[in-house]
DNA sequence: GACCAGGCACATC
DNA sequence: GATGTGCATGGT
């Protein structure tokens, strides 16, 4: 497939993900630790309950750099709890917290300001996190210019025909960075509209597309 | 009760 | 290097 049209694949598509859900106005959080935090958690997990504990986190005032670098890795397992896997998941936490002072001293704004493509190879040499999560938080918690492939990306574009079902994550980010303009409002809320179909329509795994908005497509 | 959710690391072959 | 498995809660 050419270049061009797979851009043209990827705007129409795009297109009517927009007029059917409208801004998704991701990612819903106060701040960007906030988002990091929720990266990590939402690991495989319905956001539901990644929210609960959050907020969990929030009312025991927990959740900031310093407090959060502090806790014991036990202690923070137990508010994270309905967050799912969540001794994995304190684990994980606790690596990136580790990882953040260390590097960039509990500083977002410290962190933001790395090269981007330096930081996603840093982020991704802590244990737990992997390349969905990574760039999430590059995306948005930092704002930079990453495109963010999920299960439900492979599940779309594989039950359209675009691409191979189990085509390897970057080659997904990389048809989509390619293609696409290079606007990161456009990356935001391009993954967050692809999730949304995902959790209202046709990207279960057991598919739905007879009722799936982008039928025509096909 | 079965299935699934905004993954990742690790064991084993 | 591919394939399988553990991690776990809460909603449908």
């Amino acid at each position: 497939m050419t270049k061009n049209k797979t851009q043209d694949i990827l705007e129409e598509i795009y297109q009517k993900l927009f007029s059917r859900f409208g801004k998704q106005h991701w990612w819903p959080a106060q701040t960007q630790f906030e988002v990091i935090v929720g990266a990590i958690l939402t690991q495989n997990t319905n956001w539901a309950n990644v929210e609960k504990a959050i907020n969990n986190l929030k009312k025991n005032k927990l959740l900031a750099p310093k407090k959060l670098y502090l806790l014991p890795e036990k202690k923070l397992a137990a508010f994270i709890v309905s967050a799912g896997y969540y001794n994995i998941k304190a684990k994980r936490l606790k690596a990136f917290m580790g990882f953040f002072f260390k590097n960039y001293n509990g500083s977002v704004k410290k962190m933001a300001s790395r090269d981007t493509v330096r930081l996603r190879r840093e982020l991704l040499s802590v244990k737990g996190i992997g390349p969905e999560t990574a760039d999430s938080i590059l995306l948005y918690a930092l704002n930079k210019l990453v495109f963010v492939v999920d299960a439900y990306t492979k599940r779309i574009f594989s039950r359209h025909g675009f691409i191979h079902e189990d085509t390897d994550y970057h080659q997904v980010q990389d048809l989509f960075m390619q293609s696409m303009k290079k606007d990161i409002q456009l990356f935001n809320e391009y993954h967050a509209l692809i999730v949304r179909l995902g959790k209202d329509f046709c990207l279960k795994k057991k598919p739905r597309c007879e009722i799936c908005p982008l039928k025509s497509q096909k």
